[in-house]
DNA sequence: GGCGGAAACT
DNA sequence: AGTTTCCGCC
């Protein structure tokens, strides 16, 4: 079967920063799961299981444990981590996987939308997101991204995600930041605070040595996208192994991929299959290295139009065969390197040093020179505690420099937004408070309009949302069946990819031909931002469908009301999974959006 | 075990 | 906003 050696799930690595949060300073849980997962050690706590992004919690205790450890909360259990953990539903960062116990599944599409909302190719050599797209670990092929620097763009102060595949640990060390729970000193987060954090003092645990490990650079950003593939550890610790020993790792050779190492996956509960998230390439897609790619690999994009068509366009595919979704992936990702079915492990750029914690990253620059979105800094980063140091209170954070933290944040427009605030019950949705909100029944309008219309690609259907897979008949348009729920799911995927490619006829001030209003540069990402404003607004109004409560507020009018929510939430049927075929149709509808709009960038480019 | 409302906390 | 805590329900 799959490629023995990159078995694995792999997240890029800003999934697995705390700092890529957006707005959060502190670790968020879906983060510190990811952290764990990418741990040997704790494969026997938590280990991937099933599809991509499927985990399961082999010792929900232990993972309350230090979960509670990294958040100084000592009282934490299962029970209260798992509501955590339910939180995310709404959120469609996670999944419940039914009828496996403990067992969950990320939605890598929710991941990066939370991670880029704003996309930033990073202007003027600044970054691209390093990270890479979850690679199907199993066909031997594995994206490659251009590392990028953060610079300017989004975090100044270079936390927010450095090329490597550092954590913050990593930058704590270097910085010696302090740590967020009690124990001021350089802790390195993560799991250290596990031996000596709250209450259950050093335990001793491998882990801290373990730790270190995770540490190297082993990722580095060739070999980021594998991640868990067999990095420089034949030994026989599976990193990301896909199966889940029952204890510790073994070095069996399960099938490596994520296929379906664990019983019942097969057929027996659809939820197995995701194809959202699902990078299985056996799975559902045939995946196939298009040689479209190739070209592109490796070499530095160029911003002339026929490099970002050409290159936009093996994205688009790329990512449907990945079934990702575009919209959130292309952008983000304008460089992607696709290699041959071949050994990972020939990455140009090695760790160079196993022990070595610096991270030797050095930013590439990515060629690319556009910016979607100017990152909103500023704002919260003054919150600095003071630091109390002691306690148990999650003090401190990053003092010093760490501004970042809040560089992802939604600008504002977006974060009382619509487009993705939906959360869950908090008062969100009861801006208004007593007026009762009327949901509208959105039904298609989104899609409808001008943009691409990839409908699906995205996600959510795990049983039924996760993406739905590529119509192979042609003739479906995409999403013939409900435009309901799930769909909308979509919908912030969709604005991701939209916002960048599309020259919206109507707002859009500036000329697609002359592009730029005024300022050359700056106008692209107001644009930009402009135009993300609105498709969000738009689909909010529409997509409102089912949203569960997320919905409730929509954008209308903000109206600061503390009331305590008012709980109306729908019952939110999961519809049962409905596998949609393959979009082709959609997929050359976005080609086309995207060539349109990478001309328009192009020149506008240019002219900066 | 899992879900989700509600309130509180940071 | 993102949990944490508590709780009733299935």
């Amino acid at each position: 079967m799959k490629t023995p050696g990159d078995t694995g799930f792999a997240f890029p690595d800003w999934a697995y920063k705390p700092e890529s949060s957006p707005g959060s300073r502190q670790i968020q849980l879906w983060h510190f799961i990811l952290e764990l997962l990418r741990k040997e050690e704790y494969h026997d706590v938590i280990a991937w299981q099933g599809d991509y992004g499927e985990f399961v919690i082999k010792d929900p205790d232990e993972v309350a444990r230090l979960w509670g450890a990294r958040k100084c909360k000592p009282q934490m259990n299962y029970d209260k981590l798992s509501r955590a953990l339910r939180y995310y539903y709404n959120k469609r960062i996670l999944h419940k996987t039914k009828g496996k116990r403990f067992t969950y599944k990320f939605n890598f599409n929710k991941l990066v939308l939370v991670n880029y909302p704003f996309i930033d190719m990073g202007s003027a050599g600044s970054g691209v997101p390093q990270s890479a797209p979850p690679v199907p670990s199993g066909v031997s092929t594995h994206f490659r991204f251009p590392p990028s620097t953060p610079s300017d763009v989004l975090s100044p102060s270079e936390e927010l995600r450095s090329p490597g595949v550092f954590s913050t640990v990593a930058r704590r060390m270097a910085r010696g930041s302090v740590s967020d729970c009690s124990d001021g000193t350089s802790t390195n987060s993560e799991l250290e605070e596990t031996a000596g954090v709250g209450g259950s003092a050093a335990e001793d645990r491998p882990a801290d040595r373990a730790f270190r490990n995770l540490l190297h650079p082993r990722l580095s950003h060739d070999s980021l996208f594998r991640v868990y593939g067999a990095p420089p550890n034949p030994a026989g610790l599976p990193r990301g192994a896909p199966h889940a020993p029952p204890h510790r790792v073994h070095p069996e050779s399960l099938s490596p991929f994520p296929v379906s190492p664990l019983p019942g996956p097969g057929g027996l509960l659809a939820p197995t299959l995701s194809p959202a998230l699902s990078m299985t390439p056996t799975s559902h897609l045939p995946y196939s290295p298009s040689p479209s790619l190739s070209p592109m690999l490796g070499s530095h994009f160029s911003f002339s139009p026929e490099d970002m068509k050409r290159y936009l366009q093996a994205h688009t595919q790329s990512v449907y065969n990945y079934h990702l979704s575009p919209r959130a992936f292309l952008p983000s990702y304008p460089n992607i390197v696709i290699p041959q079915p071949q050994r990972p492990d020939k990455a140009p750029h090695l760790p160079s040093h196993p022990l070595h914690h610096a991270q030797p990253e050095e930013p590439h620059h990515s060629p690319f020179k556009f910016k979607l979105q100017p990152p909103p800094l500023g704002r919260k980063q003054r919150e600095v505690p003071p630091a109390s140091g002691q306690g148990h209170a999650p003090s401190s954070g990053n003092t010093a420099s760490s501004g970042l933290g809040s560089s992802f944040s939604f600008s504002n427009e977006h974060a009382s937004a619509p487009g993705q605030g939906s959360n869950s019950s908090s008062g969100l949705m009861n801006n208004s408070g007593g007026p009762p909100k009327i949901k509208v029944e959105p039904i298609s309008d989104m899609e409808s309009e001008e943009e691409v219309e990839v409908t699906d690609i995205s996600e959510e259907d795990e049983e039924g949302d996760v993406f739905s897979p590529p119509y192979s008949n042609g003739a479906h348009a995409p999403q013939p069946l409900a435009p309901t729920a799930e769909e909308e799911e979509e919908d912030l995927e969709e604005d991701v990819f939209k916002a960048p490619a599309a020259p919206s006829p109507r707002e859009t001030p500036s000329s697609p031909g002359g592009g730029n209003s005024g300022g050359r540069c700056i106008p692209l990402k107001l644009r930009f931002k402009r135009r993300w404003s609105e498709d969000q607004r738009m689909e909010a109004a529409g997509d409102e469908a089912e949203d569960k409560k997320s919905r409730a507020e929509r954008e209308e009018e903000p109206t600061p009301r503390a009331e305590p929510k008012g709980a109306g939430q729908n019952g939110e049927g999961k519809s049962p999974e409905c596998l949609v075929p393959p979009l082709l149709p959609g997929q050359r509808r976005v080609s086309s959006e995207l060539q349109r709009a990478t001309a328009q960038l192009s020149l506008e480019n240019n002219s900066c």
